[in-house]
RNA sequence: CGGGGUGUAGCGCAGCUUGGUAGCGCAUCCGCUUUGGGAGCGGAGGGCCGCAGGUUCAAAUCCUGUCACCCCGACCA
């Protein structure tokens, strides 16, 4: 492959483009990799196309080897499809909506569990069939609340999705397993830093949900990953370490105290270290910290199919916050929310700023508590009536929670489930998810497959999804550096970019003949055959990002060019008579 | 949906306070010189100043309305 910058669709920007933030999107305009069209919708120019297409490409192979078929379904879907799963109307504003000349409904499709599902329906009956996995790499289309980051979070952008059909359990499990691996193979080929972390499945009722994160500063989801093992995790899916239990049976007994002008726990905190605990009878009486409290907070949940919200109260440390995403993950599929001051005032027991675990029983209210407070710890805490706080409240002794849910949002520090070691909080760009999507769509659309036995089975379903366009983006997040993108070989727009300084027509002559030579050797060659001068090339083959630079210029006279990693920004002299064997073995060796 | 900001040539921006011939840099075109780190000189083309209305002899500039876009947050796979 040839590509010739003189004729190449082309144009670097020198500035950067003032509605770029991240680096991905301000260096893929810049170098021409894409251009805006509306808000998260992009043009893809030939340099970006080249990238584009060897993502895709290196997902086909991978998903071909493990027996996965390619289709390719519709972008434009009549409304009827969508109806029968609900998600006409679940999917809400994201969905692109449009009507036809006879008026009838249409979506552009956002994901097409529906047409799997249908597809196979259609075609297969027999149990003999399966198992089956079959993938697409196609444009979606999102109307999302804030589209960002250039190409990483756009409206309309490619996807390769795939789905697994099986008889059993035991089946999806193995498909999912495949895949995983799959797509484990495809992000170490495309040179990516990945985390593999568990992830919540949703109302979907799957068992097993991962998502593929590459951590990168401009990532818009946080996870969870310990500082010492493979923990991973997405902040909704993780689960902590539960500190011991405590003995309490040194601890005073329950004390209620007059505490006025509280209302927060920074100045209940102060209000416990000027207090006079002698004349209260307890000696030794510690300095309080937020920690020390316990913090209640009225929530509401709602169960499926009721239309009647109903309290719940968690109770965390007083210097934690409570985590809702976190929280209605565990929940789901009942939902959850903040109580608000009127759902508050429904329960005249529960006295806003001053709510104790210790009538909670009485009142009927149900109660949770966070792993963190465990029985026998002992807690300062709320005495349901104003301006009062009761200390020495102790788990298990004083009062006892209806049960306990991860509720606190997870702070670095917090210790690994696994081997204790101390919990990080990063960012990252989610470039996957694998899912047990189980029988929901084959209950939906009445996928069955009449078994040995003469009795229908309903198929068992995975899905699984790349972002392809996403890829491209975080791939240039995860490698670029000052001077420009820096992609890794495999996806690169060339092998190499061949730089002719000088205009004389020896130099020129002499890199066309390399240039052919490198191309009849399967090297892909970029050749700057522009009439520019020698800064401008080396600038542009900068920002561009190829791997590997030649240049043959003032030292071809000595019969000499010069070699150039890009990433390593090592240089080496290397007679032209070798330049094609060292250029093969710069290729070889990434 | 809430908060902040910006709309002037393909890109980056100045001009607006205080109304008076629409400018600069990059890019593009022509000529000469130059050629290993975004060249120099001379010349040229390119504008609905987001849109609509108003004030005024006169509006990029002042007033009113409106639309769009960007960033942060909420939301979302």
């Amino acid at each position: 492959m040839l590509l010739r910058m003189s004729t190449l669709f082309l144009r670097t920007l020198r500035d950067d483009p003032a509605d770029a933030e991240v680096p991905s999107h301000r260096l893929l305009v810049r170098g021409g990799y894409v251009r805006r069209v509306a808000p998260g919708i992009y043009t893809w120019l030939p340099l970006g196309m080249q990238v584009l297409r060897n993502v895709e490409q290196v997902v086909r192979e991978e998903m071909t080897a493990i027996g996965s078929q390619e289709v390719l379904f519709p972008s434009l879907i009549p409304r009827e499809i969508f109806e029968a799963s609900g998600r006409w109307a679940d999917y809400g504003d994201s969905l692109f909506r449009l009507t036809d000349r006879k008026e009838a409904d249409y979506l552009l499709g956002p994901t097409h569990e529906e047409l799997f599902t249908l597809l196979v329906k259609g075609e297969y009956s027999s149990y003999k069939d399966y198992p089956l996995s079959l993938f697409q790499i196609q444009t979606k289309f999102r109307d999302e609340a804030r589209p960002r980051a250039g190409v990483l979070r756009g409206r309309e952008f490619i996807m390769k999705d795939s789905y697994s059909f099986d008889l059993s359990d035991e089946g999806l499990e193995t498909s999912y397993r495949a895949h995983r691996d799959a797509y484990e193979r495809i992000f170490r080929r495309l040179g990516f830093d990945y985390r593999i972390v568990f992830a919540v499945s949703g109302a979907m009722g799957g068992s097993a949900s991962e998502e593929f994160l590459a951590p990168a500063a401009s990532g818009e989801d946080t996870f969870v990953q310990c500082t010492s093992c493979d923990y991973a995790a997405n902040t909704e899916a993780v689960v902590i370490a539960r500190p011991d239990a405590q003995d309490a049976s040194a601890v005073p007994a329950m004390l209620e105290l007059d505490t006025p002008d509280t209302p927060t726990i920074a100045t209940l905190v102060e209000a416990l270290n000027g207090y006079d605990w002698d004349a209260a009878g307890v000696t030794g009486a510690p300095t309080f910290t937020a920690a020390d409290t316990l913090k209640n907070v009225v929530l509401k949940t709602q169960a499926p199919g009721s239309q009647e919200w109903e309290l719940l109260v968690v109770g965390v440390p007083g210097d934690r916050e409570v985590d809702l995403k976190r929280l209605s993950g565990q929940l789901e599929p009942v939902l959850v929310e903040q109580a608000s001051a009127e759902d508050l005032a429904r329960e005249p027991g529960l006295v806003k700023g001053y709510i104790g675990p210790q009538l909670l029983a009485e009142l009927k209210v149900r109660y949770l508590v966070d792993p963190l407070v465990v029985e026998g710890s002992s807690w300062v805490t709320g005495a349901n009536a104003d301006d009062k706080h009761a200390a020495f409240v102790v788990r298990g002794r004083d009062f006892t929670p209806d049960g306990e849910i991860g509720a606190v949002e997870i702070a670095d520090g917090d210790r690994c489930e696994r081997c204790g070691s101390p919990l990080e909080i990063a960012r990252g760009i989610e470039l996957a998810h694998v899912f047990a999507l189980g029988r929901k769509y084959a209950e939906t659309f009445g996928l069955t497959a009449l078994g040995p036995d003469g009795k229908p089975v309903t198929i068992t379903m995975g899905s699984y999804g790349v972002g392809i366009t996403r890829a491209v983006a975080a791939l240039a997040e995860q490698t670029y550096d000052e001077k420009g993108l820096c992609w890794p070989r495999e996806i690169a727009p060339a092998d190499v970019q061949l730089v002719p300084t000088g205009k004389d027509a020896a130099t020129l002559a002499e890199a066309e003949r390399l240039a052919g030579e490198l191309v009849a050797a399967g090297v892909r060659v970029l050749l700057d055959d522009r009439k520019a001068s020698p800064g401008v090339k080396f600038a542009d083959a900068e920002l561009l990002g190829v791997p590997t630079v030649l240049i043959l210029g003032r030292g071809l006279a000595d019969g000499l060019v010069e070699l150039r990693d890009r990433k390593t920004g090592e240089r080496q002299d290397v007679p032209l008579a070798e330049a094609l064997s060292a250029v093969q073995a710069a290729v070889a060796a990434s």
